[in-house]
DNA sequence: GTTTTCTTTTGATGTAAATCACAAAATTAT
DNA sequence: ATAATTTTGTGATTTACATCAAAAGAAAAC
């Protein structure tokens, strides 16, 4: 919880009402490795803080799993399509490590508006995911493989070193064996 | 104005104190044909609708235009990243033909946050933009050359017909031969 | 209505990265 | 510990698409 409130105060600085308020209304959550959070044609009607582990999301293509993303610590995640639109989910969330999450549902973050702070927490950092989708999609779009895998490195090191191969490979979109290659050079 | 509100009307009903709200805080604004709604290093501070005309946005890569998207009419744009954080734009908005274009600034759309009715409208569209990224992103980046023009095509049929085989191909991310060779086949 | 400029087409060539096939290494299960 | 399974590494082959080059066609400028 210490960490949850520390990451939205990077945004905001919190009043007591709304700490309380955030632990009243949060739940923990706790996964052993490769259990799923989510699975498709769920609804999902929560969001996830990632106080300790790694969790994939992966939707299937063909029959072959594509890796949209891997969390590490300290990142908020959700599936967006399904939350916003209350729609059933296309998407996997599956743990790649034992972790805690902090979740709280869609109807207790509504309850969340009366705290302006809050408010303005989300749309900070609503504003910023918007920019990041935004900058990933131009930067794995325009790069050659290589350019790809350092891309990935810039923002997101971490991953890099915990994530498998196959799933790194997937998120930027080559192959396995291009990825292996790119390292051993 | 009257397609605005229909637009919004999609989504849903608004009372004549929304309506004549609307009327009080949007602007119409005219290009012609090339013209430069926005250019790098301004801060976007507006959302547009697009009542008549076709509107490229696109940005530098090592010098080189990457088109980013084409809007036709009865669609709202903005540089998001700018509008939302409030920072310099990395892209430019330009006229592909005259068009005509109703604004609002990022002030104004404050003041309609007191009918809830718009807010819901807000809310609602973002959560389709959301979606839409999501969507297209996924798209993108698993097809073939051709998969992709033909996914442009189900998305934006509009599009593919009125826009330049130049910048469809920078959309889809592929040359301009080979738009052409997918046509001819 | 001609000329100039920009855009699209078509063919030839090159190349990055996918795919295939199998071996080595590392995890996981028994 | 040993076997079974999964993941990663390495070479050979293929291929989709970029790039290059140059002509044909269309639009804009004069």
């Amino acid at each position: 919880m210490e960490q949850l409130i520390n990451y939205i105060e990077e945004f905001v600085k919190l009043d007591d009402d709304a700490k309380a308020a955030l632990h009243a209304l949060t739940e923990m959550e706790y996964f052993v490795k490769s259990e799923y959070i989510l699975e498709p044609d769920r609804r999902c009607n929560k969001i996830w803080f990632l106080k300790r582990g790694m969790v994939r999301k992966f939707y299937l293509n063909d029959g072959r799993e594509k890796t949209v993303w891997i969390h590490t610590e300290n990142q908020t995640f959700t599936s967006l399509e399904s939350y916003a639109q209350n729609t059933p989910s296309k998407e996997y969330l599956q743990t790649c490590e034992d972790s805690e999450l902090i979740s709280i549902t869609k109807d207790n973050s509504e309850k969340l508006a009366k705290f302006p702070k809050i408010v303005a927490f989300v749309n900070a950092m609503m504003a910023r995911e918007f920019a990041n989708i935004d900058k990933h999609t131009k930067a794995l779009n325009q790069r050659d493989a290589k350019g790809k895998y350092e891309y990935l490195r810039e923002i997101a090191p971490e991953l890099l070193k915990r994530a498998k191969l196959g799933h790194i490979a997937s998120i930027i979109g080559v192959s396995r064996e291009t990825v292996s290659r790119i390292r051993k050079a």
